[in-house]
DNA sequence: CCATATACCGAAAAAATTTTCGGTATATGA
DNA sequence: TCATATACCGAAAATTTTTTCGGTATATGG
């Protein structure tokens, strides 16, 4: 009754033609909305962010972005990173190295959510103030 | 021990100077990044779709709004009604009738963010195709 | 009298997301 | 030899968000 919430973790599968995911949503996004469809893609924590360190189009390896964004977990990069590239917005390549070495890069599709994402900073930027002194501190 | 996180529902608690929300945050949204500012306004389920159904400046009743978004509960855009107007983005005038009528407006600072909407909107219509192949049926 | 619609809210459960922890393996430099 | 860095992953817990359910109150129409 009460412990069935946790048993919930237990659930980590993979349907056919099913978004990847660390697990299987029960209510999927509705595809026909094109703002949830697009905010369904930059909506977790870092992944807007993870967009704007790739904006160059420079490759970067993890460990660089994680020092990039020191307060985002390592592991929660890995999953959205990997979120990205099974979404098509971010590429990766694996050298077959050691010890490891990987780079992911932005892709064309990616690249061209950039423009959102500039207007968000903008935004932010000129609106910082407001929120600052209702929130701030 | 296990018990312990389902008597968490029990924190519905505001702090001084802390955004309202149904329960309180144990980790703050970091205002100094404009990018995840901008994003923790809009990122909720139906918030985006809200400021959408509102662009035009008229108000609207919140059954109306119910009806617009046959999908969401309408519990939750209950609560994210509440918080937009909690951050300034849309306000409410309430009618002393029974039976009860209310009307919800966006504000100018709401407005100020539709134009990241609709480029959102338009991204998602010119990619719809991709994620439809990818993930649709 | 009874069902319906209205707006809203509290509590609890369920679902989704993020965090924490510990482990894989190996090369490099102290 | 030992700590460190590298990239990544699984499992579990913690946190956050959404959903479901039931209740407040009253006016209207059958």
């Amino acid at each position: 009754m009460v412990v069935r919430q946790l048993l919930i973790n237990f659930a980590v599968v993979k349907r056919k033609n099913y978004r990847l995911m660390a697990y299987e949503k029960k209510i999927p996004v509705d595809l026909d909305c094109p703002l949830r469809l697009t905010m369904s893609l930059i909506e977790s924590k870092w992944k807007s962010c993870i967009l704007d360190e790739l904006r160059s189009g420079e490759p970067m390896r993890p460990s660089e972005i994680h020092k990039c964004l020191p307060e985002a977990a390592p592991r929660v990069l890995d999953i959205q990173l990997k979120e990205l590239i099974e979404d098509g917005l971010v590429e990766k390549k694996i050298f077959p190295e050691l010890p490891p070495r990987s780079e992911y890069k932005i892709t064309p599709l990616g690249a061209s959510l950039i423009p959102i994402v500039d207007q968000m900073l903008k935004w932010g930027e000129d609106h910082y103030d407001i929120f600052e002194k209702k929130y701030g501190k």
